[in-house]
DNA sequence: AATAATAATAACAACGTTGTTATTTTATTT
DNA sequence: AAATAAAATAACAACGTTGTTATTATTATT
C-alpha cells in the first residue's frame, strides 16, 4: 500500500511529526535531518495522502472542472490552458464529465477549493454547493461569478470592420436557433451592426446551420453559393464552420479574399492550417484563461465579497486582421 | 463550510456514530430514526467527506483517468462510455489531462482505487505507483494489464473482405511512419493480407498522410486520384481521414461504391453523418469499454494475480458491412 | 560548573469518517 | 415485579496528516 509519513519516520529514526515538518521544509528542523528525511521519502516513493492532508488543513489545492460537453473541441483548448495556469499557482486540476449537477456534487464531496463549470447548456442548476463555483459562458443571469466573451460585440466588430472596408452585402452563417444563448448573442450583434452601419438587408442574409461542425458549414455555404446574389463578405459565427465554408468556396472556383471576404468568430489562435491566414474576432484564448484563473484565485481567497460574488465579467473581443478580407473599391 | 455528520447528529439529537450508520443504511439503527436522520441530511445538503471516508476505509470508489491527449476525439467517446459504465459499478471517474507521469502521481496522492491510462505516446513511464494501473492501446511490452485492439487483424480482415469481393487493386491510406506503434500495426496487417491473399503489389499502393485529420485524408486522396492507375478499393487506416477522402472522391466525380469501394478502420459506430452508410472494421466502442471496465474491476478486487497482472488483452475486431463496398465482376 | 536561553525534536489533539466495543433502553420470560 | 435477552444507541479508536504544546539536547552566559 501507500507509503506514509510514519514509514519514513521509522526508517529515519525520528518522530513522524518531524518528518511532516521536514517535508514541508519547515525551519524548525535541522538542515542535515531534513536532507536525510527528504532523501528517504524519495527513495520510498512517498506521495502525501491528499485525504489526510486536506482533512486537517481544510485545503485541497485542487480545482474541479465540470465538463459535461466533452466533445467540444474549443473547450479542450481552454481547459488545457487553464490547467497549465493553475499548476503555476500550485493547484491541481481534476475534471469530471458527468452531468453538471452530479459533477458539482462529486466535487463537493471531495471538498475541492473551487469548481469551474464549463457548460453551455441553458439548464439552470440551482445548486446548493458549499464549494464556491465559477462559470464560463453563461452570462444570462448567472448565480455565480462568471467570465464570458462579449459575443455580441465580437460579431458587431466584424461587421463594422467589413463595412469600413466598403462592403455593402454582408451575410452571416451560424446557428440562428433561439435556444443556444451563446449563439443568439452573436446573431443580435450582427443585426445591431447591420442597423448601425446602415447596411442593406436582404432575404437570405442570415444563413442557418444545423450544427457547428465543418460539414454544417460546407452545406450552408453550398446553399448560399447556389443562389443568384452572392455577398461580397461573410461573417462566420463559429470556428469549425469555417473549414467547410472554405471548401465550398473553393469548389465554386472562387477565391478568398479576391472574390469574397471572410471573417470568423474565434478564440483559438490556430486558424493557421487553413489555406490563407484568417481574419478573426474574439477574445484570445489566453486572455480568457488568464481571467478565469484570476477569478478562481480571487474566489478562493475571498477577495470578492457579497453581491459582487455573482457578477459577470465580459471580456472585450479583439479584431485580428489577417488576409481573408479585402477592401471594396 | 461543508455540513458534517456531527451537524446532523446535533440537529437530530443523536450521536454521530448513529448518523453514520443511518446514512449507510445499516440495520443497526431503528427505521424511524433512520428516516428522520436521512431527511435532516438532505435538508442540510449533506455530502459525505470523501477524504475522511477514504482515510478510514482505504477505499475511494474513484477511478482516475489519465488523458494527456485531450484533443483526441476518439478517446472522448471512449471516456464518456467508460464513465457511464463505472458509474453503474458505484465508481466515480476523475480525469487528469496532465502529462502521464504527473497525472499518475496526482492520482497516487488521492489514493484512487485504480488508474486508467489513455496515452498513445511511445514514451515509457516506469512509474512507481502504489495504485494499480490499467492501460489502453499500449500493447507493446506493457508494464501493466492492457486492453488493446488487434489492429493488425482489423486491417487484415478489411483487405480479405475486399479480396473476397473480387478486388485486385487495393490501396491503403494511413500513417506509414515507423514511430506510432498503433499505426504501424495496421500497416503490417495490410502487408500481411496482400501477401496471404496473393494480391497484386504496385508502387504507390500505400499512401502516407501527414496527420490523421480530415484534411490529411483529403490531400492524400487528391494525390492518389491524380495518378493514372486508380485502385478499385481503398482501405483507410483512421476514422477522420475518411471524410476528407470522400470529399476528394466526390470532387473527382467518382462515386462510392460504384466506381470505388472504401472500407475504414473505426471503433466508433457513427459513420452515419456521411453520405452513404459506411463499411468498417474495428472493435465496437462498447466492447472496448466493457472489457476495460471489467479489467479495472478485476484489478481492484485482486482477481488477477502475479504475472497475470501484466498481460495484454487483444480484442477481436469485427467487420461491419454496410454500403461502401461492392463486388467486382 | 551551574544556570539560563535557545535550538531541535517528540508528543498530542484535531480533522470527518467507519467499524468495533460498551452502554442504555426496550421487550420477553418467569 | 425481578431477571434476562435483545435491540437501539452511544462511546471510542483508528486512518494520515498538520499545527500546537511539551520535552530534551545543545549552546551561551555567568
Amino acid at each position: 500500500m501507500g507509503v506514509t509519513i510514519k514509514d519514513i519516520a521509522k526508517s529515519a529514526g525520528v518522530s513522524y511529526s518531524t518528518v511532516s515538518k521536514a517535508l514541508r521544509d519547515s525551519p524548525l528542523v535541522k538542515e542535515p535531518t531534513k536532507k536525510r528525511i527528504i532523501q528517504i521519502a524519495n527513495q520510498l516513493g512517498y506521495q502525501p495522502n491528499v485525504a489526510a492532508r486536506s482533512l486537517v488543513s481544510k485545503k485541497s489545492f485542487t480545482i474541479g472542472i465540470v465538463w459535461p460537453t466533452i466533445e467540444r473541441a474549443a473547450h479542450s483548448a481552454l481547459i488545457t490552458s487553464i490547467n497549465k495556469r493553475l499548476e503555476h499557482h500550485g493547484y491541481t486540476t481534476l475534471i469530471s464529465i458527468n452531468e453538471t449537477r452530479t459533477a458539482i456534487d462529486i466535487f463537493n464531496r471531495y471538498r475541492v477549493d473551487a469548481i469551474l463549470v464549463f457548460d453551455d447548456g441553458p439548464e439552470r442548476y440551482s445548486s446548493p454547493s458549499s464549494v464556491p463555483i465559477v462559470t464560463y459562458g453563461i452570462a444570462e443571469d448567472p448565480l455565480y461569478p462568471t467570465v464570458d466573451v462579449n459575443r455580441k460585440k465580437a460579431i458587431f466588430y466584424a461587421v463594422d470592420y467589413l463595412c469600413r472596408l466598403g462592403h455593402k452585402k454582408i451575410c452571416y452563417i451560424g446557428d440562428l436557433k433561439k435556444r443556444d444563448h451563446l449563439q443568439k448573442e452573436k446573431v443580435e450583434g450582427f443585426k445591431q451592426a447591420v442597423l448601425d452601419c446602415k447596411l442593406e438587408t436582404f432575404s437570405g442574409q442570415m444563413i442557418p446551420v444545423n450544427g457547428l461542425e465543418q460539414y454544417d458549414g460546407y452545406v450552408a455555404a453550398k446553399d448560399l453559393l447556389r443562389s443568384e446574389v452572392i455577398p461580397s463578405a461573410i461573417v462566420i459565427g463559429s470556428h469549425d464552420l469555417t473549414r467547410g465554408i472554405l471548401q465550398a468556396i473553393h469548389e465554386s472556383e472562387l477565391s478568398v479574399p479576391e472574390d469574397i471576404s471572410i471573417i470568423s468568430y474565434d478564440n483559438i489562435p490556430e486558424m493557421n492550417n487553413l489555406v490563407i491566414p484568417f481574419s478573426t474576432v474574439g477574445v484570445p484564448l489566453e486572455t480568457i484563461t488568464k481571467k478565469l484563473t484570476e477569478v478562481l484565485m480571487d474566489t478562493i481567497n475571498n477577495k470578492n465579497k457579497d453581491k459582487e460574488m455573482s457578477r459577470v465579467i465580459y471580456l472585450e473581443p479583439k479584431l485580428h486582421i489577417s488576409q481573408s478580407c479585402r477592401p471594396i473599391n
